[in-house]
DNA sequence: ACGCGACTATAACACAGGTTAATGCAGGCG
DNA sequence: CGCCTGCATTAACCTGTGTTATAGTCGCGT
């Protein structure tokens, strides 16, 4: 657990994010807005805790590069996640508004996080309301992101949840642009996966195991490849609208 | 299904919600900014459909009285209960902002609900930004309320999950007005209760008989009291946090 | 008054998924 | 270089919860 402060700010003229196809143009002065709010970057390393459960809100975070998880636990060790957060996502709102963090923060992989200055979500509110509406689409966005994985958690079977996960962080993963060739990088260990889904870790690996030898889904050195999309999607019953574009903080 | 249209807004200036110790008070000019709003009054009856999975967004709404929830069903059937919606609650919010609403809002009970005009969020954001502000605030609200859910479905047993959902009703329906003595009114069907744990309906009725011959809760008539309200949240390993007072549209 | 549909309640049985335990492998570190 | 620790894997066994079936109650419409 590094206490770790905060270095210069990444630039924002040179983001590596927002010139993906995923992610909405920004109009006249926004970007200069956005960037001059920007009070530094934060680095925690994998395994490490981002925001802690119950803790005060600290910042206002987009997630630049890496993984991490937002998630809740039970006094014996139970533990829920919520969501998993890859780059471009914000975290840290419902903290910042609601003053207590009501889930924790951990990173999977090192991640690098652009930090907002203190009061940067209502001078958004104040000055620019195309950007409110914006922070206000990403909560409404973020809701859904859970409503999906609760019917996954509560109605799904294994197979069938394990099957849209991977298709869900797939899609995200690649909007993101982390995509090369017919996969993208997937840093997630099984315990986690059964946490995220309400599994054991036993049960998430015998269902991960019948995937793979399905040749539904590829897993190797870090990596994730969907052998067959349309049959993945069939398996899992998900089908998801096209996402439009996404603002970007 | 009754293909409802709008009636005369109720008058916003003699709103039974608002005067209620859980609401915040509103600044200058805002209580005639919602109002001019409002364009009338929506009423559903128990069991249909207030907003369609998938449909595109019609309005939104706070609901003024009665109870509903947010849905999505698979193909085969089953379905799982995101959040349960009771007076002064916001709905269609997601749809608005997501151009369709990711899930379906059914009425339990007969509802009654205020339509805002279309253009409201927007305008909200232009002329009032403390009032965009509380929009923010509600949307993270939601979210929270499903963060909590799901950890019951994920995590909790049967018993824990049941209890916590006691809990945390008993307490929205009172922070909404409804307590009456010692008990709130309880419209939901075990069937309900199942959809929205992620159990069976028959497993919900041994469940629920369980905590009842515990003596911990008594459902009559409509109606839920708990008896031991310490001892229902270690059952439910339920702890949350005091709630801040909450915008009202 | 009758029949019907929606809901609660219970029992008997089945199974998806949890638990425990043991093995192997790879990376980090003294 | 050997030891530890974290992770994936698999087997054997167990249990919480699902399924199916039956009955009882209540309210409602005709």
């Amino acid at each position: 657990m590094r206490r770790s402060g905060l270095d210069p700010p990444f630039p924002c003229e040179r983001c590596p994010l927002r010139p993906l196809p995923s992610f909405k143009r920004l109009q006249d002065g926004e970007l200069a807005f956005i960037a001059r709010r920007k009070v530094g970057q934060k680095h925690v390393v994998a395994g490490d805790t981002v925001v802690a459960e119950g803790e005060a809100a600290a910042h206002v975070f987009t997630l630049l590069s890496g993984w991490a998880f937002r998630f809740k636990t039970m006094s014996d060790g139970r533990r829920q996640i919520m969501s998993f957060l890859l780059p471009g996502d914000i975290l840290g709102l419902q903290a910042e508004l609601l003053d207590v963090a009501p889930h924790g923060v951990e990173a999977v992989t090192d991640v690098s996080l652009c930090a907002f200055a203190r009061d940067t979500v209502w001078s958004v509110y104040r000055v620019h309301p195309s950007l409110a509406l914006d922070l206000t689409w990403l909560a409404a966005h973020g809701e859904r992101l859970v409503d999906d994985a609760m019917l996954s958690v509560g109605r799904r079977t294994a197979m069938e949840s394990v099957a849209a996960l991977f298709v869900s962080l797939f899609k995200r993963a690649e909007s993101a642009g982390l995509r090369v060739e017919d996969s993208v990088p997937f840093p997630l260990t099984q315990t986690l996966i059964a946490d995220a889904l309400g599994l054991s870790a036993v049960h998430t690996n015998r269902t991960i195991q019948r995937l793979r030898r399905m040749g539904l889904v590829r897993i190797a050195d870090g990596r994730l490849a969907i052998g067959d999309l349309r049959s993945l999607r069939r398996v899992a019953q998900y089908w998801d609208q096209p996402a439009p574009l996404r603002p970007l903080f």
